[in-house]
DNA sequence: TGGGATTATTTGGGATATCATGGGAAATAT
DNA sequence: ATATTTCCCATGATATCCCAAATAATCCCA
């Protein structure tokens, strides 16, 4: 299973186009998948995914109450989204909606997040990286509590 | 897996005249398909689709009570939808009774959803947006559970 | 282990193609 | 005959393609 992971941190340049990071790429072309971004729902970030991702989404709404304040959400989502062409280069033209919505300036930072990753203005990225670590130290790591997560057996980790 | 996805805005010009976005253009043209457009049942836009999305009306239609109330209804959506012919340049014309129906004047917003798309005055669909974005932040993210492991991008539930 | 050489990746810019839009003229209908 | 629709071509804006330069990462041998 690969995975997009690690941050890198690319320009905009002035015709509004931005380099797919490298690795990222790789993840998408071992899949033949294409790219498609969205914007976040809870965060001024966009979010980047391949295919499948979109397609549960699609089949979520089919199976919902049409009329249910969750479906216009799902709908947010799918009409932010758009599949991104690349060019020769591995780079994507992003829209003015999309530069407004995060807004980018002439940096983009690229933070994979396992099955997808998002992308930041840099220097919002990095305060929301500090935050989150301080709130660890003192609050403890609440992702580590949450269910699901593997760990092999006998580890407690300290934990009861 | 050709959806219609991500919003466009057009204008209509004074001839009445509005051009279908090209990526919905291209969606249809791949699968030979004409575009129907019809009133939305429960909200202030027009919906536009392929062929085989009426045809499941159809079907519902026949596989239902034809006394039903539900029944009625679904006709509505069928006695008014048109099948759009497009001119050489992608534009269709609009019949007065889908402006005055979506309120549109001399802008509109071509919203995908997946399967279908939706036609809107900008200004009322980004109301709409606006409204489903702050439900998101305040209730949550709906939460898809269908065929398993669907999650968010960006929620990593503490595993990488 | 160091450092120059090689390759991969990102960035830049000019040429080309695509797309939305506008308007005139021909065709069709009322 | 008059209004409306359809067809055709023009234009500007913008995205895409293609090639080249700059930067960063990797390799390889001393």
């Amino acid at each position: 299973m690969d995975l997009f992971l690690s941050t890198f941190e690319n320009r905009i340049d002035k015709k509004g186009r931005l380099s797919v990071p490298a690795p990222f790429r790789a993840v998408l072309e071992r899949r033949r998948d294409p790219l498609y971004l969205f914007k976040s729902l809870t965060e001024p970030c966009l979010e980047g995914c391949g295919p499948e991702r979109i397609g549960q989404i699609v089949d979520a709404i089919e199976s919902m109450d049409s009329l249910s304040a969750e479906v216009a959400t799902l709908q947010t989502m799918l009409s932010s989204a758009q599949e991104m062409k690349l060019d020769g280069e591995g780079r994507m033209m992003l829209s003015g909606d999309f530069i407004d919505f995060a807004e980018l300036d002439d940096m983009a930072l690229f933070a994979g997040i396992g099955r997808s990753f998002q992308i930041w203005l840099p220097a919002r990225y990095r305060e929301r990286e500090t935050a989150a670590r301080s709130r660890a130290k003192t609050d403890g790591l609440p992702s580590l509590r949450l269910g699901g997560a593997y760990r092999p057996p006998g580890d407690t980790d300290g934990r009861s």
